[in-house]
DNA sequence: CAGGATCCAGCAAGATACTG
DNA sequence: CAGTATCTTGCTGGATCCTG
């Protein structure tokens, strides 16, 4: 049995499925495609998003390097997300997922 | 601007995320790879799953046409779940998703 | 501006008991 | 065997107030 060819798979996997974890993962990966933003920029792009789910799903990207966090010292404090080279190598990923969605979703309306 | 292909690629990559949306999706269709298996033996091999989670899953991928449920009567009742054409094609996003982790992933042990 | 801290509602999911 | 029904809990995520 290659079960642990198997094994291996599922890791890989499974660390990319971390990567769109929760509600907003996705969108905000989404929004940075366009480029890099700020905080508060990034909460108006979104919508609806709470501060506190904006930090955590943002920690949780910095975490998984896919999001880079920068701090530049202004007056006040200036801080700017934008992707990593494995963020943005991540399209790959969503863009089949398009693949996907186009050839097997009817979008009946609505 | 080119927003509306923007909107039609989010929805299509929405559907696609729709499919290993909660905590067993993906171990279940991973399990259906294998080939087509009855309620009680898909229990068995994911280890964990609660009846009621197990349920749910399946309803929800069957609804997006992903699973197929077959019943046989047979005494007692016999009922097979598959993976549609729409589900094997699914794999393409998940290896994608391979390809991404095998590539970025440092598996520092553990 | 960019959060931290706290409180709370709602849903996801497990455990258990029962049914055709 | 293949579920349904019910109870309960843990976590996700929103709302609100506060800070450097």
């Amino acid at each position: 049995m290659n079960g642990n060819e198997d094994f291996m798979c599922l890791n890989a996997v499974r660390e990319a499925l971390k990567v769109i974890d929760g509600k907003w993962a996705f969108p905000v990966i989404g929004q940075l495609y366009y480029g890099s933003q700020r905080f508060n920029g990034l909460r108006r792009s979104l919508g609806g998003i709470s501060i506190k789910s904006l930090t955590i799903v943002l920690r949780h990207l910095e975490e998984l390097q896919v999001v880079r966090r920068q701090i530049f010292p202004t007056v006040p404090v200036t801080v700017e997300y934008s992707l990593t080279e494995k963020g943005r190598e991540y399209r790959a990923v969503l863009m089949q997922m398009r693949r996907w969605g186009e050839k097997w979703t009817i979008d009946s309306g609505k």
